[in-house]
DNA sequence: CGGGGTTTTGAGACCGGTCAAACGCCGTGG
DNA sequence: CCACGGCGTTTGACCGGTCTCAAAACCCCG
């Protein structure tokens, strides 16, 4: 009944011998979950109060680097994230990847194939993860006996557009700047809401990933978060980012003058007095 | 129980009369349709059959320029396009509008709102709309009764976060000139789908629109627009489009050396020899 | 210690944004 | 009827942000 979903590429997860679940559980940690488990994992309330362990979901584990799905492959199963890092990625008409999202604890993954009953992104495991699994004919039909069921996702794919809207947003309008401010800033949400350190974390992706994620290149990613540094927004060592003004990133437009033009500004201002104090605040405020 | 959704801005439409509906349909189209009139509009394939009267719903017409919804506006309702030509945007932190879409026949508006029960985005007329209502309340709780009926939201939903994904590839990856093509491609098969000529068609939109959506200025979009007229790939008038090579336009993703650059090219070229028609080719083909 | 992937940093080119002017279209009112 | 003003569009000149290409430093891991 359960499908593992993997058999696209790379070795089948590690807890893919299901008949000794026993076993699965003591070795590393809990293989099924009960719905109420999944939905505080959504963080969404579920009204009608449905007996505690009257349906069981069960978890699989990836290692870093397997794909959870692929581009093209046969949807039959959701995911909900429930520890690890993932990206979700587009492939373009020739090879090349574009991020469309890093999931992690709560999101919930796959929903691009109901439409089609095919997945038309792939999802890649940036660490070892932990996923239960949702096989959709199986909701579908509980949706049957339990209503509730369809609100929760209703409400999980509703959240998931809204999120995709202001990408959109982010992409057509901000500056290079301003995206990675955002992106920082939201991933320190992201890691305050899982209980870990949001003024000090790692970032699970590379500058190429972030880059994608952000219509931008590496480079300018890489070069946009030094320049964060020597502003003092940041502290940047590797992977490791401490967020030191959350409050000037997110209202950040566009960078104060960037190094090599401060010395023709600092030329310029003995020139012509201090009147470019005002304007170096308008470029966090406006 | 009904709500026509127009309190925040603008007279209401038309057709608020709920009491003489039968005096409303004959003076201006219908204004009720039944589930698989709907099913049929969406494009989707609905499972079980049901009664085919047994479901009503209401129809309400806006007028140009009237929003249906707006941001932070309470949401209740769902709505699918019958009729006419729609935008929506999204408001950034000062004031600005980003186009998301152009929803049309067939199209679903609202779904932004089931989360947090509130829109996150306004929706406006471009042209005389006729909308069907589908108030969400009511939807849920027919699910319960035709659980058909959820698996044709999932359908929508999936479909529409399929759609911003590759929107965000376009905004993430593709060149001004590679976005507009896509544009126009796109549009052409949506006029196509809908019964009209693929080949000549009005835009509905201004060029400021058009540009917000693909996150370009109206400058680059017009610009763009008279480059690909003056390379023959389609014709422009104001804002009648004419497609003359939807293949070239789908596979574009440089445009063809500029005009001001085609002479300094030309020059090199008398250099350097016919080494350049190569690379003119790749225009097109990588 | 060596090697591949990742990141940083620089120099230069180019795309697309910004600013500005002129034109066309159209509804309004003299 | 034309003059007018507002809005959308086109086109040009220029500037600057971001990409491209390249080299070097760094990190992790075998």
């Amino acid at each position: 009944m359960f499908s593992t979903q993997t058999s696209a590429k790379g070795p089948v997860p590690s807890a893919s011998h299901l008949p000794s679940m026993e076993a699965g559980r003591q070795r590393q940690g809990r293989l099924w979950s009960n719905l109420k488990e999944m939905c505080d994992l959504l963080h969404i309330c579920i009204a009608g109060s449905i007996a505690p362990d009257e349906l069981l979901f069960q978890h699989v584990q990836f290692k870093t680097g397997q794909r959870i799905h692929t581009i093209g492959q046969p949807f039959d199963t959701l995911y909900v994230v429930n520890s690890g890092f993932l990206k979700t990625v587009l492939i373009d008409d020739f090879g090349n990847e574009q991020v469309l999202g890093f999931p992690m604890k709560g999101d919930m993954l796959g929903t691009d194939g109901i439409h089609t009953k095919h997945h038309s992104s792939e999802a890649v495991a940036l660490s070892d993860c932990d996923l239960i699994l949702l096989p959709f004919k199986k909701l579908t039909a509980l949706g049957r006996i339990h209503p509730e069921l369809d609100n929760v996702m209703y409400d999980v794919m509703s959240r998931e557009l809204v999120r995709e809207q202001v990408m959109i947003g982010m992409l057509g309008a901000l500056s290079a700047e301003a995206r990675v401010a955002r992106f920082l800033v939201a991933l320190a949400e992201r890691f305050a809401q899982m209980g870990y350190s949001s003024k000090l974390f790692n970032l699970r992706m590379t500058r190429h990933e972030i880059g994608s994620y952000l219509g931008l290149t590496l480079e300018t990613v890489s070069r946009t978060l030094s320049a964060f540094n020597e502003i003092g927004l940041i502290s940047v060592d590797q992977r490791t980012i401490g967020i030191k003004d959350p409050d000037a990133l997110k209202s950040l437009r566009r960078l104060p003058p960037s190094r090599s033009r401060a010395k023709q500004l600092a030329a310029a201002k003995l020139q012509a007095g201090a009147k470019l104090d005002s304007e170096a605040k308008l470029v966090v405020a406006v």
